[in-house]
DNA sequence: CGGATTTGACCAGCGC
DNA sequence: GCGCTGGTCAAATCCG
């Protein structure tokens, strides 16, 4: 697909109006060639949520039939291996470090499609983390968890560590993490379960994606956004309803983390003042 | 001191 | 029935 990039910085002169000797019709100007920006700005943000939409149906009916090939070639294959143990050998752990390099290759972080395995309510996400980080085995992606067990699999050298959610006592939901046996920057995650309860965010989990992404290639909030919304399509299929409030929830969950991000930016600040300014400066009441 | 983490023990499911 | 394995429990330990 056909790439744009937006130069989206800001480079908006705010020094007060007498020190810089500009006429007010000059800034007026300069007012509305800015609002003409911010409304293209607007649309390539809107084609680029479409295209994201579009890609994720594509990759979920991808998805998905790579699920029945793979379902069919298993009932094929001689052995049958029991259902906890058939959990095991479907995580295809050497599968994730291949897909996710052909995924992300410019996103240090990869989500991973929830396979069916029998149970509904079991999803998997594969982290990127930093080089030399390959012994943690914590995932931040919203919720507060509590480490109850860690266990050395058969099939891998890493230790693999359960979480229970630990914000409301009786939440069902469980998480599995473990590094890939191939490539130990990247974690799995599996979650099982859904929450009966609101996200609830970790202290950390903002100033991590905003303030060291460059660095630490941690889950950041996009995604756990995309975690979301890709939970979600699993149980959408059938019911027309539920998509719509899904693609709600993704709308406001965008439309967080853009303002999250904007009024972090002093370029953004400063512009939104000098837009307001000019507002004013531009109602009846000053123009006379 | 209370909550979180660690870690060895224990349990259940499965194959042989 | 026994051994292997994954999952869970709970006492010990850590840490803010």
């Amino acid at each position: 697909m056909e790439t744009t990039c937006v130069d989206t910085s800001l480079t908006l002169n705010v020094v007060p109006l007498h020190h810089m000797g500009i006429s007010p019709e000059v800034l007026v100007e300069e007012l509305h060639r800015l609002s003409c920006e911010n409304k293209k700005l607007t649309e390539t943000l809107k084609e680029v949520y479409e295209d994201y939409l579009a890609l994720k149906t594509k990759l979920s009916q991808l998805s998905n039939n790579n699920n029945t090939v793979s379902s069919e070639k298993e009932a094929v294959a001689a052995g049958s291996p029991t259902r906890k143990r058939k959990t095991e050998s479907e995580s295809c752990m050497s599968g994730y470090t291949d897909q996710c390099n052909t995924l992300t290759s410019t996103y240090e972080e990869t989500i991973k499609r929830a396979k069916h395995e029998g149970s509904p309510n079991v999803s998997k996400i594969v982290v990127r983390t930093e080089a030399s980080d390959t012994s943690s085995l914590y995932v931040r992606d919203g919720y507060q968890w509590r480490k109850y067990g860690q266990k050395v699999t058969r099939d891998n050298p890493s230790p693999r560590a359960y979480f229970r959610c630990s914000y409301a006592p009786n939440c069902p939901v469980k998480k599995k993490v473990q590094r890939s046996a191939e490539d130990r920057r990247m974690l799995v995650a599996t979650y099982e379960g859904e929450h009966n309860h609101e996200q609830v965010q970790d202290p950390y989990y903002y100033s991590s994606s905003s303030l060291q992404s460059d660095h630490y290639e941690s889950p950041t909030r996009v995604a756990d956004l995309v975690k979301k919304s890709e939970l979600s399509e699993s149980v959408d299929n059938k019911n027309n309803n539920a998509e719509k409030s899904c693609m709600k929830v993704q709308r406001q969950l965008l439309a967080q983390q853009m303002a999250t991000s904007l009024t972090k930016d002093p370029n953004f600040t400063a512009a939104l003042a000098t837009a307001i300014t000019g507002r004013i400066l531009s109602s009846p009441r000053f123009s006379q």
